[in-house]
DNA sequence: CATCACGAAACTTAAATAGTTACGAGAATA
DNA sequence: TATTCTCGTAACTATTTAAGTTTCGTGATG
């Protein structure tokens, strides 16, 4: 596995709960599935738990299950749960005594946060229960 | 300097070169205005000639100049020029046996596709002479 | 022909991310 | 109550990527 990883296990993970929401996970399980360490999952989920998308138990029968309805998460809800911009604008800039830096940081800014807007907009028109959809796989 | 610091770098240097550009600048100047190294700069400034955006002499009166006239450069081409995709799609995905994935794949692709479009649709509406503007800096 | 600048290759350093190991806490089961 | 299972978290290692550096060759100028 390689680099933004997380987005992507976070998304393949809710779109199989979507297909069967009852069915508690346990993260060595996700991980088997998704070709990678339980420990990677627990952290990625983790992220999700805060966001109010999962629940996670502990225990003998513990694990993780969605929060709420697949059709009530999105795919900007995961996008978002995870924060990790994948609009990437340079980096956070101090104060620059160059106008042009300055006048350029300004603009690109602009286009950036419009851009992420309007990403987040199209990924909050498809929920997992959709992408899911008529599945029977696997997991 | 840190991550992704190649397009910075462009639109910095370019946005200077607009408000001169009749002037021949070095790598050597441009690095140490930039904070880095002048073989980072002829790095990053090889892809722009690359795309005909800068013309580079050797030589006694050497360096680096527009290529053609602020006016007509905008950001997009720049942008293009590096061609590092700053909408990072996961990652090049090999055929997945699995069809959630693969449905995943599919819609974020699509979308990531859509947003850098209008990333470029954006940044193409400003030229460097825009953003070089009122200035009359010390590069 | 001496100097200056780019071009490019090879290498080193630094940062970010994933992967791993390890251990503690809580919950179900026996 | 003891055992077992699973999450939560911290600390560490390994991998990958990008930046920075060194070095040498080439062409142009004076
Ligand atoms: S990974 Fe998607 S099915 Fe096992
Ligand atoms: S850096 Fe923008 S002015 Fe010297």
């Amino acid at each position: 596995m390689k680099r933004n990883s997380r987005l992507s296990l976070a998304l393949h993970t809710l779109g199989h709960m979507a297909v069967n929401p009852r069915k508690m996970r346990t993260s060595a399980e996700i991980a088997e599935h998704a070709g990678t360490n339980p420990v990677v999952v627990r952290r990625v989920l983790g992220k999700l738990r805060q966001a109010g998308l999962l629940i996670s138990e502990k225990g003998h029968a513990g694990g993780w299950q969605l929060a709420r309805e697949p059709q009530e998460i999105t795919l900007a809800d995961i996008y978002l749960a995870l924060d990790e911009s994948l609009i990437a604008t340079g980096r956070t800039e101090e104060p620059s005594r160059c106008s042009v830096e300055h006048a350029l940081h300004q603009k690109v800014a602009s286009v950036m946060a419009d851009i992420e807007k309007s990403l987040i907009e199209r990924l909050a028109s498809t929920t997992i229960a959709e992408v899911g959809g008529a599945e029977s796989g696997h997991l």
